[in-house]
DNA sequence: ATTGAAATTGATAAGCCGTCTCAAGAACAG
DNA sequence: CTGTTCTTGAGACGGCTTATCAATTTCAAT
């Protein structure tokens, strides 16, 4: 029995969709996946090795691939590390990122994502997704 | 002479600050990245060797991440390659991306920057600088 | 101008991250 | 069940970026 049923099925779907077949590995990085808000691959490895050490680094890739085109998650460059972001578990959100310290706060606006909306229609362009980053100092380095 | 007085400023600037000295490959790289709106390592290499047939790729790369720290310039990373962004020559510009066809349209908006200050305000942060990226589809591949 | 400490450069090696390859195994329609 | 098709795991591979290091250049102090 799966804890995200919903999740499950968005998956289901789109494997049926593109000829795609449902495996026990794709139900298990699934279901670590959407424990957390964002991962990076490696991590979710380490994570998954426990519970299955023969499960391949490039299976983990794959897959969160494959969550992406299904909408499941999103990829997001952070300096160096790319991170998959949970985008189905919460609605979507955006970061605030210390350059000091490295604190990242997440937020959400609809104010702003109205305004995205309409610089997007003004220009022809149907979002789909998008990524708002803001860099800074937080209260705390700002001294 | 320079053609970028203000910004050769900018990074005198910065390499004074920083125990750093002042070099004809960072002149030379510097006015050639202000050219564009934005370039990848790879690029401004390819440009410059005419130039300078000597200079190596390590040099681009490691002046442009001294650009970045000066804030004259601004990664981004665009799929698989990494973009410089060339943040001083006009106000900073956010980009419209299209999934299908790579088109990236820039744009600005005034109000959205307001509203990410409010947002960084209530959070207690400082902005610096920001990067806002919106994805979707543009008129012509929405059919 | 000269000198000397410290930073920079260029060439290349090395590293990292993510994808590709391919034979063996699993899923699923008929 | 059976056959076809997709997936997996392991490691090789590839592109992009950084590290290494001896030779060179900068620049402040003579």
């Amino acid at each position: 029995m799966s804890k995200h049923p919903k999740e499950m099925d968005v998956l289901k779907d789109h494997l049926g969709k593109h000829q795609l077949k449902y495996t026990r590995q794709r139900e298990l990085i699934l279901e670590f996946f959407l424990k957390q808000e964002h991962i990076t691959a490696e991590e979710l490895y380490h994570q998954l090795s426990r519970k299955d050490p023969h499960l391949g680094l490039a299976t983990i890739y794959r897959t969160l691939n494959l969550f992406c085109e299904a909408g499941l998650a999103q990829a997001r460059h952070f300096g160096t590390q790319t991170q998959y972001d949970n985008v189905s578990h919460k609605g979507h959100h955006d970061h605030l990122i210390c350059t000091d310290c490295g604190k990242i706060v997440e937020f959400e606006n609809c104010d702003i994502e109205r305004l995205q909306e309409e610089v997007a229609a003004s220009n022809g362009f149907t979002i789909k997704t998008h990524r708002l980053e803001l860099y800074g100092l937080c209260s705390r380095c700002r001294h």
